[in-house]
DNA sequence: CGTGAAAAATGTTTCGG
DNA sequence: CCGAAACATTTTTCACG
């Protein structure tokens, strides 16, 4: 938050944050400005790290990947160096898409994106089993991903 | 699954995943293929919905000191009218950014991005004890995101 | 279906307010 | 800091292998 962010710039966040292949055109026709100072804001908040990322979102269905399953993961120690383990573990597999520490009685709640059972069996083995410092895991798969996204409510509903 | 997609198509999904504000020539040079190629490839990948979406993502700290909350949501009645209900009133609010409807003791997994709790007791008010039909909901606090990201595993690990 | 060179559209820079 | 016009890219189109 060491940036300032005036209604221009929510008004834009919202509208890239939907779709950034806009035209800066278009954003500046929705927002009342010049084309150069849409490209400035855009600029400036993707440089200060506003907006830390430019994807494409692909269907799981289309690339085989059909299954979403979602864990939850107590470990057996907290210390910060096997937690610090834990965590670059996670991050580094592909397959896990995100991961969150959480308070409460899991300590981590993981959102995968799996071919298949088979290869969710094989990365519970090496992910929590092998590995080490995994208490307990609870698995859920997911039947229907009714919402998923990334957006983040700016201006009114804010 | 309809389509077939080939290695080319592939590594493209594997880079605008990554980035998808590179350009058609910087795709084309690592993948070795022309740029209109890769424009074809991508056009048709989006207009067939394997690319379903194109976003800015932004960092949740920069707009507001904002929480991101996991909730574990179960409900009293799964006729699909009631269900429907849910998924409907979960999908229109804002701040749940992601939804999943799921196995096991739970009936779905809310991630939801608040201003602060405040914001989200008032939430759970709104969306769990006045809508009805919400048995129980379990509430887990982010303390640190470790991973966040849309992407799918494709090619040598998917 | 992929390639390479033209046209159209987009993004960027330079200025003066 | 904004906006208008010149400038440089990128994207698209098309004829051809």
């Amino acid at each position: 938050m060491t940036t300032r962010l005036d209604a221009f710039d929510l008004h834009i966040l919202k509208i890239v944050q939907a779709n950034n292949l806009a035209t800066h055109r278009a954003i500046a026709e929705e927002v009342n400005l010049s084309t150069p100072a849409v490209a400035r804001r855009l600029q400036r908040m993707r440089s200060e790290g506003v907006i830390w990322k430019d994807v494409s979102i692909v269907r799981p269905e289309e690339v085989g990947n059909r299954m979403t399953i979602i864990v939850n993961v107590a470990v057996e120690s907290e210390a910060i160096e096997q937690l610090d383990a834990v965590k670059h573990r996670f991050f580094r597999c592909p397959q896990i898409q995100q991961c969150y520490y959480v308070t409460g009685e899991a300590d981590f709640v993981l959102i995968m994106s799996v071919k298949d059972m088979t290869e969710y069996e094989a990365l519970t083995r090496s992910l929590f089993f092998e590995a080490g410092n995994v208490k307990h895991f609870y698995t859920a798969v997911a039947m229907h991903r009714v919402k998923v996204s990334m957006e983040i409510p700016v201006g009114k509903d804010a």
